[in-house]
DNA sequence: CAGATGACAGATATTGAAATCTGTCATCTG
DNA sequence: CAGATGACAGATTTCAATATCTGTCATCTG
């Protein structure tokens, strides 16, 4: 089991990842974690002070896979409103799958993020710098009326709310989703404009 | 205990409600219920084929009531931005009064909304109904811009959310929260105007 | 001697037996 | 005889005992 290399961080929180998808966030254990990595439970914590600790790594690691995802866009030299519009679709798109592709492992990653809500704000605080960017950018442009760049962003987050808050997951697959979502972009960006 | 009274369905959802506040939604029973009432539990199944039933009907009652204080606004003979802007308003200090009021009995709801997604459904489409009426009025004046009724509505709904959707109402009582509200209605009204 | 170990105390979770609840229905009552 | 009752069977919840886990730290090892 990978014995002979460095115990990183980066290794236990992979290792923490896949003993939290075997085994739901009820049943995960330090025990487990460390069982996985071949080492000692006391070992694990000489690199996390508590198992919450652990856990919150784990969240803020799998929300910054997101943030980074879409960071891309934020620096593009386009129209600010079809920027903004392939964000929000990207951001949907990434989440969608998240919650599609393996729901065992979301419904787990749902528990942590209701255990750790300042990881989750510094995330909300990640993406709406991203939009704030965006925004600002259209804002100089003359394409989006003068607004303050920063509540705007925040604003246009809350109201996308339904298409990235993990809450509403289960509503990401059923059939008119794709069509509420364009309806709700397109009447954030016809407010948007200048 | 009233024992001369008839009993109405009516009076069973109010000594329900009851008995929920009371007891919270794991440890309200039918027994209880007809305690407080001062019949036996059979009687009730006599009003209510099971007991999920019942709680449906309490939570039904609880949402009607919310629908009902606004529904007043929708036939106003006065501008639709204006109209909408007070619809959302008086939605969201509804529910903030009933989560800020009596948190016990309002997370107690929270637990049975989420039991009973038809109900919840139904509620939805009645606000959004709502919504329709002062949207097609704007539409039919020029105010808004020339839109399908229903799917805007439900557009303007999705993008309030963070102001209504009770999962949310941990947040009511922040400090900033009002600016956040009149942002995300400044951004939808602009973007509903002809 | 830096880093890993595992025994340990207190906290938390699991388990299964006992208690309570749900929903039915034969019986009762006004 | 319309409407209420409460005994009952099966489902669900509670509770206390038992087992497991968390976090610490004195000790070990390369």
């Amino acid at each position: 089991m990978a014995t002979t290399e460095t115990l990183t961080a980066e290794r236990i929180l992979a290792a923490t990842e896949e003993v939290l998808r075997r085994h739901g966030p009820a049943k995960a254990t330090v025990v487990d974690v460390a069982r996985a990595l071949g080492v000692s439970h006391g070992t694990v914590y000489r690199h996390f002070r508590t198992k919450a600790a652990l856990r919150e790594a784990v969240t803020e690691r799998w929300l910054d896979r997101t943030s980074q995802s879409l960071a891309g866009l934020v620096t593009e030299d386009r129209d600010a409103g079809a920027r903004l519009r392939d964000w929000f679709t990207a951001l949907f798109t990434a989440k969608r799958h998240k919650a599609g592709d393996d729901p065992q492992l979301f419904a787990t990653y749902q528990v942590l993020i209701g255990e750790n809500s300042a990881v989750v704000e510094r995330h909300i605080a990640d993406l709406t710098g991203q939009l704030a960017g965006i925004v600002g950018d259209g804002v100089r442009r003359g394409t989006f009326a003068p607004v303050d760049p920063a509540a705007t962003a925040r604003a246009v987050f809350d109201a996308t709310g339904r298409f990235h808050d993990p809450h509403y997951a289960h509503e990401w697959e059923q059939p008119g989703i794709e069509g509420e979502f364009g309806a709700v972009v397109d009447l954030v960006l016809r407010g948007l404009r200048a």
